[in-house]
Formats: structure tokens, sequence, C-alpha cells
DNA sequence: GGACACATGTAACGGGTTACATGATTTC
DNA sequence: GAAATCATGTAACCCGTTACATGTGTCC
């Protein structure tokens, strides 16, 4: 039992055992489902957290037979839980956000605008893809079918943040094309009291109310 | 020119070296002021990457004397402006929100209530120290004290979308916070149905006209 | 019986992290 | 002249990535 540090992702893990086993292609799904909103990682990776829980006496393995496979079906220990609830008390890592897109889009002026608008409608395709997924996961729980009800509330917490997020995201989108649309091309500076007023729109709607959704 | 893959990272600062030559100091000073908001990165990591884009012919490296030590300062060669160039050409990734602070309030009912109010808590923290840093450049741009006013266009909006993050995430927390203090404890499922309401306003509200900013 | 999605991994590399170190400059 | 902060890095580890590989049910 080597015993290292932890990361986020192994304490993910741990969580969702936690609730109860799962199969390593089911954490893969439940991840997908939930936490790869806003603990985005690549499903190999799931394969390896695992067995270092394993290691570390956190979690155990039942191996199945399936045809002339096997699979691996693994759950939490009491070690385990007890890691789980020092991690809990812990104070959270920052939150971060990462953009490639907004990247490109801060040295657009090195390309084309044809390029600009294809950057940003791209992201505004794939925040319409979440906001879909979202869309069908919400409607299961209005049927009463979602798997875990006793977890609803956080659920509906947690997605909230994510709904908001990819709707905010989406009219960001929607505006940035339709200004850069009117932009002559990129270098050009437009109309630099434009600009300005987006900037003292925020800073004047700047109370601590939150943004009306109608 | 060992002409390896370049990352988002490499580009990034490709980017600004294309804006002009900076030091390693500067670069990091510039990239915290605005694409560590969507390209978050320790600062450590600023100085291997431009020794990289050297190696590979991209940046130039001029040593300058500051009392007993040196300075690197670095420029863009013309190799690294087609690199460029091609790379804003390609797709972008997807862009990704990582919250620890999520993916431990989705594992709440293993700890206690005040640790999760409190992860959120935090979590407010952060988003205000953010829309202060915010509000204190966009006073700048306002002063008409921003140092590229060339590129005011494509700062404006970029600022604005982690600008409208930021004050979503914090009506978010905000609200979360009001939530979870109502609940008797973090295992139990408050009345259903308000959280179903939850769920009902946001699909309701799902036009794609953007959220008014009062 | 071929295609296709579902299911279950392994291998290798490298970017990013944390931790550490130390010189210059300003403040008091 | 001590402390704090600004400036400039180095070292080492390892998580996360991409790419690859292969078995299993099922649909038509």
């Amino acid at each position: 039992m080597p015993d290292r540090e932890l990361t986020t992702t192994s304490h993910a893990i741990l969580g969702l055992l936690a609730i109860k086993p799962w199969s390593t292609y089911e954490l893969a799904a439940q991840m997908r489902r939930n936490l790869h909103y806003f603990w985005p990682r690549a499903e190999s990776n799931l394969y390896a957290e695992p067995k270092r829980l394993v290691e570390d006496g956190l979690a155990k393995a039942r191996s199945e037979p399936v045809g002339r496979r096997r699979r691996t079906v693994y759950s939490i220990t009491a070690k385990g839980r007890r890691a789980l609830e020092r991690w809990l008390a812990e104070p959270a890592a920052e939150s971060r956000l990462e953009s490639e897109t907004l990247v490109k889009a801060m040295f657009a002026p090195y390309g084309t605008k044809e390029e600009l608008l294809g950057h940003v409608r791209r992201l505004l395709d794939e925040l319409q893809t979440t906001q879909q997924q979202l869309r069908t996961i919400f409607s299961e729980y209005l049927a009463g079918e979602d798997p875990f009800p006793e977890r609803a509330h956080i659920n509906v917490v947690c997605y909230r943040l994510i709904w908001d997020y990819t709707k905010t995201a989406t009219s960001w989108a929607a505006w940035a094309i339709d200004q850069v649309e009117r932009w002559p091309d990129v270098t050009a500076p437009t109309d630099r009291r434009e600009l300005m007023k987006v900037l003292e729109e925020a800073l004047a709607a700047d109370t601590n109310a939150p943004c009306e959704v109608r």
C-alpha cells in the first residue's frame, strides 16, 4: 500500500463506489452522465485509477467472468470511506475554465475573420449539444426515472450550475458571432465607444442580483 | 529542432510573442491578466515553454544582464508566425469546466452539511475576487489606459464571456447556499416537488434568447 | 456473416504540477 | 538591516492524454 497522495479523480471514483459497487464500464458511463460536466477526464484514466485505489486498500476488486473475458467490479472498503470523509473536509481547489476557443479568439488578428467565426460557431454547437444532453437528463428526473432519487437534491443543485453556465456561454457565443460579423476584419478596431459600452453595461449591471431568466 | 507537437500553451505564448517581445516575467504577468482566466497554467510552466519554442526555431532568446543575474527576452521568428497561423486555422479543442467544489458537492452526503456550505462559500469568495479583478481591468479600459488599444475589440469580446460566467456562477453559489441552508441535513432529500420545479424552470426558460442583464 | 456499438482494457510519452532555491529591489 | 515582494528560474514526479488492441452481443 504505497499510500500516495490521492487526486481529485481518485476521490471522485471513491465517491461513486461509496454509492454502490460498479464495474469499470459502469463507472465510465456514470461519469459521462454527471461528473464529466465539471470534472472531465479521458475514459482510459478510469481504468487505471481503481487499480491504484485497490493498491492502497481503499477499494477491493472482484473479477467476474463474462464469456471468455473477465470484468472487474470494484467496491469501497472501510478505509476507503474514511479517506473519502477526510477529503470532503478539506477545502476544494479553485475552479477553472479552459477554453482553447478563447485562446484562439485572443490571437484572431493573426488569422482570418472566417476562422474566428468558425471557432465561435463550433463552440456554440458544442454548447447546444450539452444543453440537449442536459434536457434529456432533466426529463428523466421529471418523469421520476432517475436511478438514485435519494440523491436528487444534490444532483439538481450541481446540474443547475452546469445548466446556467451552458446557457450563459451559449448567449455569449451568439452575441460574439453577431459582433464579429459586423467587423470589417479581425485586425480593425471597431468603434471604441461601442466597445466601452459593453464594459459599462457589465459594470452597471453589477449588483449581486441573479441574472433574470425569463 | 525536434519539431514535436506543440500544445495550446505553446501557441498561447507564441501568440503573445507575436504582439511583442517579452521577458519571461512579463509573459507571466500578461498571462495573469487575461489568458489565465480561460487557460490557467502554473507559472513555472511559462519558464519551460519558451525554451521549447526556441529549440524548435519558433522563437529566439536574447539574454540581458540585470545586476548579477541574467534575464531572457523572447521574440517570435518568421517560422513561429507561420506555426501560429497554421494553428489558428485548426478547430479548437472542446472547452471544459473543472470544479472540485462540485465534485465535493456531489459526494456531500458522505460529509457534513457545514462542510458543503463551506465549499460553496469558498467558491463564492473566489468568484467575487475574480469579479473584483475584472472590474479593475474594465476601469482601465474605460479610462483609456489599456496597453494595447488596437486589441481592444478582441479583448472585450473575450473578457465578456469570463465576466458573464463569473456572474452566473456567483448567482448560482448564492442560490445554492440558500438551498442547502434550508435542508435539515445533507442526506435528506428535500421536498421532491420543489426540486423538480428547479428543473422545470430551467427547461421552461429554455429559449435561445440571451439572458437579460438589467 | 458483416457491420456496428458495446465492453474492457494496455503502453508510452510528456505537459503540468508542486516544491524548492536564490538574486534583486523596495520599504520601514 | 530585516522583511517583504518582485524577478527568474530548476528538479522531479506522475496524472492524463492519445493511440492502439481485442472480445462480445445484436441487428439486418
